[in-house]
DNA sequence: ATCAAGTCTGTAACTTGTTCTAGATTACCG
DNA sequence: CGGTAATCTAGAACAAGTTACAGACTTGAT
């Protein structure tokens, strides 16, 4: 519970100017070969030999490759996060906006479909030894989410439970869309579709 | 194309019956580790042991490991839309009827929550390879959803488009159970919530 | 009954994630 | 500086999914 002054770093041991720059090799290489390849790309021998570190090393830093596509994906998930707050989206309502914000994702993941691949592979087959970072990501999904609702106070219960079922589809649209069994057409719909549940969950009084 | 007497099973050369019967056995023999230790434990040497099979022979059936728990997959949901076929949901409304059939699918998931586990990880881990089986659990979920809604009539594009988010949501509410990040409630009023997008997208009119 | 084609078995090999170990290097403390 | 604990490296070793292959068994057609 001691505040740290940085962003995401509760109880973690500070690392040295070396071992953050091993640390930042290390995503930088994951990232790369994910970019190719996707998730079978990532192995852990090369990731350890394009960061110039030793195989054990690399497991001391990240303890399965689950681990270090999850970390991977929380690196990319904040400097998107960053991208998107520079545009806030334009939309009328929160749902609206909702939806141009995940749609402005999926497009910028359109970029770089291995490297989503890869990411969102392996957050859905993280078991539970991974759930800290998991539940990281899924705080930084939510708080993206928020942030596009554009609340003027803190959000309901209902509004809440709307944003896990908007949550959950994005993540299981994107795994139909990175397994070729749906359409870019067909994730837009059915992310317009889940974001009328804001509409839904407005509260019925203030 | 051609026409074959039993349930769905296109274009696929027909098995003899002690070819049917290994199959079976083997289905059987994953089901079964499953049910204990959950996707790690279903090891394909032990399938094909349990089974009584050789391990090519395994691999002729079931190209790999992803394949063999996606087809166990498609044989427990079959189990259970007869089960669920035989009760029908009491609910007033489609929205209720469907929340009411999900819960009970998943009260039906937590008694075997390892084989559930194997099931689902294997059916988001699934790559483009395991599309067509994927599609299959797919399509038997949107029936089950949609006998679930006992509509008069075929459903509309807008009501197709609830249901496809209706199984994202499902899907991915597993998942964060299965993980541990979710609790069993926390499901519920997921399910209860998605639900809700049916009755937004009743008809107009008639 | 016999032959050819296809299938199954048993087993070894290969791949990639993960673990382990011995020795070199580095960081920190006095 | 010197010593010590932690960290890093290189490489072997192990585990489980997957592939390969030689020989035995089935199947189906003649």
């Amino acid at each position: 519970m001691t505040a740290e002054a940085g962003a995401a770093d509760p109880a973690t041991p500070p690392l040295t100017e070396r071992q953050e720059a091993r640390r930042r090799r290390i995503l930088h290489a994951s990232a790369q070969l994910a970019s190719r390849g996707g998730f079978d790309a990532v192995q852990m021998r090369e990731v350890a030999e394009a960061a110039g570190v030793a195989l054990g090393t690399l497991y001391r830093y990240f303890p399965s490759k689950v681990h270090l596509l999850v970390a991977t994906m929380q690196d990319q998930l904040q400097r998107m996060h960053g991208t998107l707050r520079k545009r806030p989206p334009a939309g009328e309502t929160p749902a609206e906006r909702v939806a141009e914000t995940l749609m402005r994702a999926f497009r910028a993941l359109q970029r770089e479909p291995h490297l989503a691949d890869a990411m969102v592979r392996a957050l859905t087959f993280a078991d539970r030894s991974v759930s800290p970072e998991v539940d990281t990501v899924s705080r930084l999904t939510t708080a993206i989410i928020l942030d596009a609702m554009g609340l003027p106070e803190p959000p309901s219960a209902r509004q809440l439970s709307a944003v896990r079922v908007i949550e959950h589809t994005w993540h299981s649209a994107l795994i139909t869309w990175l397994s070729g069994r749906a359409s870019i057409a067909q994730v837009k719909i059915d992310i317009e579709t889940v974001c009328k549940l804001i509409d839904l969950t407005a509260e019925p009084r203030a």
